[in-house]
DNA sequence: GTAGGTGCAAATCGTTTGCTGATTC
DNA sequence: GAATCAGCAAACGATTTGCACCTAC
């Protein structure tokens, strides 16, 4: 098993992802590129609320609803992972894409990544055993992270 | 690996609860007795508004916060496991209360359950490898279920 | 110029909460 | 008899939608 470092965020992705939107016949509106640059340049899986405000603070004029449309347009291209917890407000992956198991702090809120590469082909195997077609996958481990185990919690 | 065929429902649960109930000093009322027999005899992975018709049928005055409250406490003694879907609403198993992994159909909404028991570990391997301390786990496998592909789905 | 996108506010949906009256122990 | 629980309705938070205006192409 390997547990990465968080992922970093990649300057020519932007590009790319801008060319994307552009050959699918999407308009780039200022709003989009600013939404597009916070949701893959932030490492803290952020609520759509959290993007919300980052945006706000560079555009004013930006609505909620834009931004909701916005994710939804990207979690459709596979540009962003949406994970979407149970409780609470669904967070976004915009740095690594492919679904891939998180560590989910139930004191703090945190999400980190982690990487088993060996769970990549169990949607396959699952397939061939059982007949379902896997399209995706969630796996998420829930419990406390290091910084609040230091501060006492466990 | 291994798929299980789904759970079925196991007479005696019904009478372990209730005592554990007792045991716990919470009252027994028809309804929370309703509740959980609803709750531990289904297989389809109900929604609280699912047992809460199902109840209705029994005892017409029953109310929807009563089944989302007895419901909170079934989760916390461990006899139901919640399935918290980002999208839609929220959903129960109370064959199999310990945490496995489902196949969740987005098409008809359909949960299978599946066993794979390889993955029972890997709670406590990821705690020694990230020093992440895991309490539960939550894997979910999105994909179209055999029957709708049998519709024509995929 | 026009299709598509945006902002705003209102609607929606699942879930929780506050309060009053009822019921289990 | 008293503490707990139920019912109801209102509150709540996240997300979606309808509509009039605007703007990127």
């Amino acid at each position: 098993m390997n547990i990465t470092p968080q992922a970093r965020p990649n300057p020519d992705r932007l590009e790319h992802l801008l060319e994307e939107l552009r050959q699918r016949g999407c308009r780039l509106t200022p709003q989009r590129a600013a939404i597009l640059r916070a949701v893959i340049s932030s490492e803290e899986h952020p609520t759509a609320e959290q993007i919300y405000t980052q945006v706000r603070a560079e555009f004013p004029m930006t609505s909620l609803a834009t931004v909701y449309n916005t994710l939804g347009l990207l979690k459709e291209m596979g540009a962003v992972l949406e994970i979407g917890l149970g409780s609470g407000s669904t967070r976004y992956d915009g740095l690594r894409p492919e679904p891939h198991p998180h560590l989910i702090c139930t004191r703090c809120g945190a999400i980190l990544d982690a990487d088993l590469p060996e769970l990549q082909h169990l949607g396959q195997v699952v397939s061939q055993a059982t007949g379902f077609k896997v399209h995706s996958h969630q796996f998420d481990f829930f419990g406390i992270c290091p910084a609040c185990q230091m501060r006492g919690y466990d």
